[in-house]
DNA sequence: TTTAACTCCTTTGTATACGAACAATACAGG
DNA sequence: CCTGTATTGTTCGTATACAAAGGAGTTAAA
């Protein structure tokens, strides 16, 4: 996981913000191989645990992320035990995303495995500046 | 490519830093679809106008690349015209990388758009917040 | 009420990403 | 010189990502 950038680092934002994404993502991706979930798996669960009962379309806006990239996750989940897709009764176009008891079960562990990678992630940082990245963070996302 | 985060914010960098990412690629991507670029195929270009003939596994340790992912783009980007890989006459295994006419031909623009995009991105922030914010983002990738 | 427009989810196609296994090659120690 | 080990690039398998198109279902407008 030592990453060591070139002492000529190319002078781009969008390479740099690449890869801190990829550490953040790479490390995360370890921490839960022991429970046989990948990140992405991850976030769908924490916000299920968030909001119960999405429909994939409001997962994805929830998210920010494509319904086509929701639909293969979704559907892997549901195949290995993770959610469950309730066809709606009114609307037969939908499906509402429930958790799994097996995700249930290890809810509290999963949370804590977040809390730790962030932690991991910023132990460089002071509270105060934690709060100023993070506030960057989302200014960024939410220019425009 | 308005994103807009809900009130709700999942409480979690990882994610922040993968939607700031996914902000700036999303954006660099369209700026490239006149050249006919990806965004990664872009960074192979500016890397070899760097560092001229790389192997791909130097251009992997630049780059903090797999050598696997790196070898799929360079096999599309010698298709398609835009590197030549040469075979190394001493050590059989090599390829040393170069750039062809046709991307040389465009290199000013396309350095010219990555400032663009650079720019686009941290229009919100002074120059002396730039320099912090590059400076956490290194530190983030380069700690461990 | 019938059709046009819209929404939801899936499928297809392309491009990253990366671990793991592989074949070809190079090199080091004996 | 020869064999064990390391390196390079490729291939395979899996998982994101997303644009675009498609099929089924719903709603709104005439």
């Amino acid at each position: 996981m030592a990453q060591i950038l070139p002492d000529d680092v190319p002078d781009c934002m969008i390479f740099l913000l690449a890869k801190v994404y990829q550490k953040a993502h790479a490390s995360f991706t370890k921490q839960l191989i022991p429970y046989g979930l990948t990140n992405m798996q991850h976030l769908v669960l924490e916000s299920l645990w968030y909001k119960p009962g999405m429909t994939a379309s409001q997962m994805g806006k929830f998210l920010l992320l494509d319904k086509a990239t929701l639909s293969d996750v979704l559907d892997r989940m549901a195949k290995s035990g993770w959610v469950e897709k309730r066809p709606d009764e009114k609307d037969r176009r939908l499906f509402a995303i429930y958790t799994s008891q097996k995700a249930d079960t290890l809810k509290q562990d999963l949370i804590m495995e977040r809390r730790k990678a962030n932690e991991e992630l910023m132990k460089g940082f002071s509270p105060e500046e934690k709060i100023l990245f993070r506030r960057w963070l989302m200014d960024i996302i939410n220019t425009d």
